[in-house]
DNA sequence: CGCCAACTTGATGGCTGTCAAGTCAGGTGG
DNA sequence: CCACCTGACTTGACAGCCATCAAGTTGGCG
């Protein structure tokens, strides 16, 4: 709606990147004045998804990629059998669409698990930008670079770790991801469903269910639907470092 | 050796980038011949590396990524207990390290499985020569995104496919690259062991050699050892597609 | 109030892991 | 040249983790 609002086009209201507290997480830190100027020019347009609905779907073609400002997103590909496998969630202050850069289409979907609203970044302008703003290029990179050493952190958890321990290496990410946007590491509301929670991590949507019902006899988390309270951080990491050999 | 032999530095023996033939694998297409002179400056230095020894390790600190000019590597990580996660296999053309751009250090191990030759490309070189040449630049971040696919493409593997189907997308694969290097696509030789293999598609080294003895008791391949012969090509995409529902 | 999707829980089975024994190939030293 | 050794691989028997199938519960929404 905001970006509609042309005629009250303050800086408030247009939600420039230069205003933006989520700044930090999606862009370089130590840009001059000029510099988040161009940022404003080069992040000019802003999408609301709603819940349920494709920010983008695998062979669309690849046009720009996407800062999520609000909200939170799975991406999925999906087998010709219907088989489904969540490659990811995102949330505000992630980036979605690098897939697409390779092949100039979208390799995967990207669905809104809440309403939620993104910034969209038209890609070529973003390597224009980024051959005059080092700063820029180089935070690029290393955005890039974190995604595939998050992908490899998924590989292990589906090539080594058990049910528990994927579970629990899932739960602790959250916590984290969580707490660096200022929300609590211990209390928070999952926003996928117990299948799809299986689909990243592997499993059937039992096995999740089953797995959720063990920690909360254990005394780790509480569990009441999507509701979820971590009552024993270090217990989770415990089973993740202890290993019957 | 070639590198040190400057008294005799003719392009061919220099083995400049534009004089290789793996160019169209590593490089963008479409060069002026003044482009391709500068990456022969930015590429200016070779590693030799021997079968078993690392290229790097995790947590050694990040200052180039390299382009395999021959030979064949594994990148791994490991627990602290011990167990491997092997997170891919790469052959000459494909690009290794760039897991390391994110943290400013690398976070895997790169294993040489045969005596192998690398292109060291210092990265803060290449950041600096991609904002003039904007195909270079758009090459690279071609070059990550691809790689970030094929990262999802081993989580289907890992999430959803059963052992025989893992091994024959995984046998699939390495011919569909070895006929891309213009090699036989039905008969190649393995460098990496059983476990490896294992590692890689999360099945332990006694299930791989069962479904290597499954796919030749059915006639869909040979086995000798590490020596590999497809007989039925078809045969393997149809392990893939076809699934009990 | 009733429907439906999401979830939980129980019973059973199968795929793959584990343990074990044996074979094969390559390399070393006598 | 051959015996020996070692790591890689194969094959078999058994077990365990998780999938599958099934029934029931919960919560949200029209």
């Amino acid at each position: 709606m905001h970006a509609r609002l042309n005629a009250l086009s303050v800086p408030a209201l247009r939600e420039a990147c230069s205003q933006c507290n989520l700044r930090e997480l999606c862009l370089p830190v130590g840009l001059s004045d000029r510099e988040l100027g161009q940022l404003d020019e080069l992040v000019n347009l802003r999408r609301r998804i709603l819940r349920g609905q494709h920010l983008y779907r695998g062979n669309d073609p690849f046009e720009a990629i996407y800062a999520i400002k609000t909200g939170f997103f799975k991406t999925d590909v999906l087998l010709e059998d219907g088989r489904e496998q969540v490659t990811g969630f995102q949330m505000a202050g992630e980036i979605l669409g690098l897939d697409g850069i390779g092949s100039e289409k979208h390799t995967c979907n990207a669905v809104a698990l809440e309403d939620s609203e993104v910034c969209v970044i038209p890609f070529t302008d973003l390597e224009n930008y980024s051959r005059e703003i080092g700063a820029l290029q180089h935070h690029f990179h290393k955005v890039m670079s974190r995604e595939i050493v998050r992908d490899h952190g998924v590989m292990m958890l589906l090539g080594i770790m058990r049910a528990e321990e994927r579970l629990a290496a899932f739960l602790l990410n959250l916590s984290q991801r969580f707490t660096a946007r200022g929300y609590s590491p211990t209390e928070f509301n999952l926003r996928m469903t117990r299948n799809e929670i299986g689909s990243y991590l592997g499993l059937k949507l039992e096995t999740v269910s089953r797995a959720f019902s063990r920690f909360q006899e254990e005394g780790l988390i509480t569990v009441h639907q999507k509701h979820i309270q971590i009552l024993d951080v270090a217990g989770l990491k415990k089973l993740l470092s202890e290993r019957r050999a």
